[in-house]
DNA sequence: ATATATAGTTTAAAAGTAAACGATATTTTC
DNA sequence: GAAAATATCGTTTACTTTTAAACTATATAT
């Protein structure tokens, strides 16, 4: 079977790999003339070269070359195109907890061409403080001053969701109201979509999760 | 095909979706002897009433009542036994940044049973410090007094890993020979064990991934 | 007695991963 | 300089895991 080449829609895990090739070429910092393998990539990303091609191939990436490896600048760019990394993204933080302000400095998302631009909470201890986030001086609003924020910032369309569990839900309802296209949500609940919502990308992702399956895999040996 | 009800080896995944089960119970707090619908789930924790149904008949747990649902003390015992919480687990943080804190009071750890008994770091401004994990004093020590404080305290066998990729992969080599059998590795990097390493758990978990497919998921639509 | 909600089970489909294979450019050997 | 060996790619194939849907059975309610 033929690769069509065309745009492939990419589920999370390819995102996830290909960010890591993405990552691991600027971390390089090769020649940009040179050549990279894809055993050398799974050095570096951990990532099987075998799933490297895999990757390469259905992303429409042939641009090997037998003995050598990827041209390294050509591989750069077709990375940046898949990812869109050019476009960029400015992103809100919507619960300015741990969790919210270690996502606000979260070194990969520089390099990827995402920022933060502001954090929203409730606690009055947080609400007025400015974070300073890669030397950007970024606020953190009450949460009531959401709606007023997501108006007049309208390229802001991406909120990460880092309230408790309990208001999660609300809270989310609330972001698509406001015009938000994209949320990820770390709270340890799926959240849902209103029904009839089109055109909204949210993505659930519990970080604690990791750490049940190790816990349950010790036991379980 | 016959469930076999032997103990089944669960998948991340899986054991994602149970511990919602868990916490759902422990949260709507029902009286013991009521019973609780699939549907009913699917609400509290949004995954679908067909994959609560396919995961408890995985599990082997086949207590449900037509018409009625599951008996609410039988399943709470079902799923305290298949993610054992009653053994609990003591881990440590191995690197105490944003988010290695925010992963240390994460709210869902406590009713697992899980508790972080130390932090650990290189940072002058961290190291001696005490933070307070829910009601618990918790001690950041250096990052040298690693392998005294894992011999001593033997019952520490999981380690949780937040510190700069630059590192992790040391790190986790030394936390291996340390005699650590668990570990999360939240660093951008997929993590790999030692060549010939057995019985140790290793799970990846990049939390960046989740907003970089909402970033990608936004510009190809 | 019939209808309905809900479980348990099976089946099918989709997604994801790993491995194998053939092709070819470069390097090595004679 | 020619032939053989090798590294590496692109592609295919097979396998495994995961998810979704459909179906059957039954206890309760109407």
């Amino acid at each position: 079977m033929k690769n069509d080449k065309q745009e492939k829609k990419m589920s999370l895990r390819v995102i996830t790999r290909v960010s890591f090739y993405y990552e691991a070429l600027l971390k390089l910092d090769l020649p940009q003339d040179s050549f990279i393998s894809s055993k050398k990539l799974e050095e570096i990303t951990g990532v099987s070269c075998n799933q490297v091609r895999q990757d390469f191939f259905y992303l429409g990436i042939s641009i090997g070359k037998q003995k050598k490896g990827y041209h390294v600048e050509k591989l750069f760019r077709a990375l940046r195109r898949v990812l869109s990394v050019d476009r960029g993204a400015e992103v809100i933080v919507v619960g300015a907890g741990r969790l919210g302000r270690a996502l606000s400095e979260y070194k990969l998302f520089k390099i990827r061409n995402i920022h933060v631009t502001a954090l929203f909470d409730v606690k009055p201890d947080l609400v007025g403080t400015i974070v300073d986030i890669k030397g950007r001086k970024t606020p953190i609003y009450h949460i009531e001053r959401l709606e007023e924020y997501v108006k007049e910032n309208t390229h802001v369309k991406i909120a990460l969701l880092t309230v408790p569990e309990s208001v999660a839900q609300e809270i989310l309802d609330k972001l698509v109201e406001l015009g938000i296209k994209g949320i990820v949500n770390y709270s340890p609940r799926i959240l849902k979509l209103a029904k009839g919502i089109k055109g909204v990308q949210l993505v659930n992702d519990c970080i604690g999760a990791s750490l049940y399956k190790v816990v349950y895999q010790i036991y379980h040996k």
